[in-house]
RNA sequence: GGGGGCGUAGCUCAGCUGGCAGAGCAGCGGACUUUUAAUCCGAAGCGCAAGGGUUCGAGCCCCUUCGCCCCCA
C-alpha cells in the first residue's frame, strides 16, 4: 500500500446526507459538494458507471463513479469490498431513487488484503469465534454488534450523568490490592517485583469505596473492571465492569428507589419505554419493582417457611431434599438457606424483583437488620431470571465488623479460598466513623446485555477472555 | 468433571445407504453508461481440524487428540 494520505477530511457523514436529502427527487442534482470517507461495503461496476455502498461510523451512502466524471475511474470501478475510501462529489439522487455523492476526486484510504476480504453479503461472518477473536471484522460485517456496543457506551455515559446530577463524584480506586475482600470469589493473583509483593486484581472496589465515605464523600460511585478466577460461561466473562456507588445517611431502601429509577431512565432513554423485551420474554422495568423476601420466595416456592433460627440439621436435610449439590459440614443454617434459595428459587423468578434480607452468615458487610437481627438489611435483584446487583445497608460498627471478619478469616484458614480476608486498616477506617450508608454493585455488562436484548456476555464485552489462538 | 452439537475454499455453506471434493459470494482476468446481494464470460483456489484404524476404496464408519458452541455438576 502507498500513496496513503496521512490525514483526511470528510466534512460529512453518511447519515446526516441521508437525513437532509430525503425528499429530494429521482435524478435532482443538488449542486452541493461534499466529502465522505468510510469503507466499500458493497461495489457495483457496470461499464463506465459505478456504484458503491459506503459505510462510516453514522450509516450508509452510494457512491456514484462515471468514466466521463471521476478521476481514475478505472481504478475507482475496481474497489475491493473492505477498502476504505474517502470521496468528494456533487450530491444527486439517481433516476432510480438513490442518494449518492456523484464522486469526481477519491483517494484509497486504507486498501483490505485480498486474503483478508469477506464475501459473504448476506450473512457477513457468524462464526461466533472468529467474531470474538477479530472484533474489528464483527464490527465492519455486522450491524447487530454496532448497535450493541453504541448501546452499551451510551448506557454508561448516562449511567455517570445521572449520578452526577444526583451529587455523586466519581472515583477510582486501586485494582492491584494487597488483602482479598468487598466480595466472595476466587481471586488473580500477580506479583510487584520492586515490592517483592504479591498483589491481587481486585475482585470488589468496596472496602475502598467506603474508605471514601469514612472521609466525607458523602456520595461516590466507580465504574470500574473486577477480576474474578473463576470460569468462562455465557454469563461470565474473567473480567468484568461494575458499577458500585455508595450515598452517605440512605440506607437499602433508598438504594432500592434509587435504582429501579436509575434502570427506567436507562430504558427510556435508550427504547423509549420501560416496557421492553429480553430473550423474546417481556421485560416491564417500570418502577416500582416487587419487593419479597427470601423466606417469602422460598415458601412459595417450596411450601416450607426457611428461618436460621431452625435446628441445622433440619435445613440440611432440607438442601439435600431439593438437590443442593456439595452441601459442606461447616455451612451453617444462613449459607444453607442461601443455597436452597439459589437452587429452588432463583431460576423461577424472571422479575425485576428485590430479594430481601439475606442470612447474615453469607453477608459479611451488610448491617444487621433492624427488626430481625439474625438477618442483614441485604437484597439482590433478579431482572430476566438472572443476578443483577447486590446492595446492603452497610455495616458501620468497628466491633461488629471485625467479629464478621474474623469469621471470614477462619473459614478462609478452614479451606474457603473464596472468604475475605481481615482487611484492619478497614476497621480502623470504621473507628474513624462510616455514617448510616446505603451501598450497592451493579454489573454493567449484564446490565447493557438486558438493554440490549443479548444473551451473551461476550456479545456485550468488545475483547472478550479468549484461549489464545493454536 | 458429565452430556450433546460442530470443525469441508478467504466468508457462508452443501456433500445421499462409503465410490474421482462442490456451490454462492469474495479475490484475479475480461465485457457492460443508472446499479441496489448488479449481471454475464473465463481461469484459479479446499486432499475435508490433527493422528491412527476398518475397507478394494473414507469428508462420511470406529478410536485418540485438539479447538469452538450449548446444557448440566
Amino acid at each position: 500500500m502507498t500513496d496513503v494520505p496521512y490525514r483526511f477530511e470528510p466534512d460529512r457523514t453518511a447519515d446526516s446526507l441521508q437525513a437532509q436529502f430525503t425528499a429530494l427527487e429521482a435524478g435532482a442534482e443538488t449542486g452541493i459538494v461534499v466529502t465522505v470517507a468510510g469503507r466499500v461495503m458493497l461495489h457495483r461496476p457496470t461499464g463506465k458507471l459505478c456504484f458503491s455502498t459506503l459505510q462510516d461510523s453514522s450509516g450508509s451512502i452510494q457512491l456514484f463513479g462515471g468514466k466521463s466524471w471521476s478521476e481514475r475511474f478505472d481504478e475507482l470501478s475496481k474497489l475491493s469490498l473492505g477498502d476504505w475510501i474517502g470521496a468528494t462529489g456533487e450530491v444527486v439522487k439517481t433516476r432510480t431513487g438513490e442518494l449518492s455523492v456523484k464522486v469526481e476526486s477519491w483517494l484509497t484510504l486504507a486498501a483490505v488484503a485480498p486474503n483478508r476480504s469477506f464475501g459473504d453479503k448476506w450473512k457477513g461472518i457468524t462464526d461466533p469465534d472468529l467474531r470474538y477473536r477479530q472484533r474489528y471484522v464483527d464490527l465492519w460485517a455486522n450491524e447487530g454488534s454496532r448497535r450493541a456496543f453504541r448501546l452499551r457506551s451510551r448506557m454508561v455515559s448516562l449511567i455517570r450523568r445521572w449520578l452526577e446530577e444526583r451529587d455523586f463524584i466519581e472515583v477510582e480506586t486501586p485494582l492491584l490490592q494487597t488483602i482479598l475482600g468487598g466480595a466472595t470469589a476466587k481471586p488473580f493473583v500477580t506479583h510487584h517485583n520492586a515490592l517483592d509483593l504479591d498483589l491481587y486484581l481486585r475482585i470488589a472496589p468496596e472496602l475502598y469505596l467506603k474508605r471514601l465515605v469514612v472521609g466525607g464523600f458523602e456520595r461516590v460511585f466507580e465504574i470500574g473492571r473486577n477480576f474474578r478466577n473463576e470460569g468462562i460461561s455465557p454469563r461470565h466473562n474473567p473480567e468484568f465492569t461494575m458499577l458500585e456507588l455508595y450515598q452517605a445517611y440512605a440506607d437499602y431502601g433508598d438504594m432500592m428507589s434509587l435504582i429501579e429509577e436509575l434502570i427506567a431512565h436507562l430504558a427510556i432513554e435508550l427504547h423509549g419505554t420501560t416496557e421492553l423485551t429480553y430473550d423474546g420474554k417481556p421485560l416491564d422495568l417500570t418502577a416500582p419493582w416487587r419487593r419479597a423476601t427470601m423466606a417469602d420466595l422460598v415458601e412459595e416456592a417450596i411450601g416450607v417457611r426457611v428461618d436460621v433460627r431452625m435446628p441445622v440439621e433440619q435445613l440440611r436435610a432440607l438442601a439435600e431434599e431439593h438437590g443442593v449439590p456439595k452441601i459442606d459440614d461447616g455451612w451453617g443454617p444462613g449459607k444453607l438457606i442461601l443455597e436452597i434459595y439459589e437452587k429452588t428459587t432463583e431460576a423461577g423468578l424472571w422479575g425485576p424483583i428485590f430479594v430481601l434480607d439475606y442470612p447474615k452468615e453469607v453477608s459479611p458487610l451488610a448491617r444487621d437488620h433492624r427488626e430481625m437481627p439474625e438477618l442483614v438489611e441485604r437484597f439482590e435483584a433478579v431482572v430476566a431470571g438472572r443476578e443483577l446487583m447486590n446492595a446492603f445497608s452497610e455495616l458501620v460498627d468497628p466491633a461488629e465488623q471485625r467479629l464478621r471478619l474474623e469469621a471470614q478469616a477462619a473459614a478462609r484458614a478452614a479451606g474457603d479460598d473464596e472468604a475475605n480476608e481481615l482487611d484492619e486498616d478497614y476497621i480502623r477506617a470504621l473507628e474513624y466513623g462510616l455514617p448510616p450508608t446505603g451501598g450497592l454493585g451493579i454489573g454493567i455488562d449484564r446490565l447493557a446485555m438486558l438493554l440490549a436484548d443479548v444473551q451473551n456476555v461476550r456479545d456485550i464485552v468488545l475483547f472478550p477472555t479468549l484461549r489464545p489462538e493454536q
